[in-house]
DNA sequence: CCTACACCTTCCCATGCTTGGAAGGTCAAG
DNA sequence: CTTGACCTTCCAAGCATGGGAAGGTGTAGG
């Protein structure tokens, strides 16, 4: 199967499988007579994986050690779990820094008018944190 | 003022001040004789608008925006404000997709013994959906 | 005067993931 | 023989930040 088949069959696209292949996450593809690579069902399902993974946020380098963990087929579930769960960590502070961000951004836009006059708690905010009781 | 002072006043580092200048944020700062780039009250205050809104997650694209504005005394507050509220809608939709990954992960996790034994609700999860029950 | 040290300058590179394109090879159908 | 749909590799940009090299400048002390 080439490279635009298999894309269509794993849902990642043909760029990053070469990408994953380049940077060490895939072994390289076997290639057909013409140099095309070709791919298989086990290759397929590797990828299917991998696009999985990125769907939850997991890194390339740290879906590299969940491919081997998963190849491994003897691994203790603890060491997945702790990959998955620092993982969790790390989004729930993504997402707490955001909301903190979304906190401010709402009360300023709340409080502008944003009709012609030209004052606007917004830019006091950031000019010179004018609005304190925002906070 | 040097760009080191200028840096401490304003809690942006040399680094960033220099990078805001070569994208266009800042105009050019002025030189003393040796050519060291020479920062008056007016550019910190520049500076720490810039700084807080990064820390508000607005993009240096949309800081330009929000500079300028700033700067016409005259803008009507609805300019800002479309700009903040787009932004905003911005945040709440990583939010809501960072979140979406923090349950499914959550989930996971929480199935997963993670003990000595190689079963795997992540890795079942990861390659082959075989878990359904926990979405 | 020389030297050490703390600044500053510009320039290039790397990060992480993804996408875009250029230039060219291969293969099947018309 | 041409066309079109594939494929190949290589290069670049994006975003914001940081590291570091190589070299200029200014000040203080021996």
């Amino acid at each position: 199967m080439q490279i635009g088949q298999a894309a269509k069959s794993s849902g990642v696209n043909a760029k990053m499988i070469r990408y994953y292949e380049a940077v060490g996450l895939l072994r390289p593809a076997a290639r057909q007579g013409n140099s095309y690579r070709d791919y298989g069902e086990r290759d397929i399902h590797e990828l299917r994986f991998i696009g999985r993974a990125r769907k939850l946020g997991f890194s390339v380098e740290e879906i590299g050690v969940l491919l081997s963990l998963w190849r491994d087929h003897t691994r203790p579930s603890r060491d997945v779990r702790e990959i998955a769960a620092r993982h969790l960590m790390k989004l729930d502070g993504r997402i707490a820094e955001l909301q903190g961000m979304a906190d401010v951004l709402r009360h300023l836009v709340q409080a502008c008018h944003g009709d012609g006059r030209p004052d606007c708690p917004i830019l006091d905010d950031l000019s010179d944190r004018v609005t304190p009781e925002l906070r």
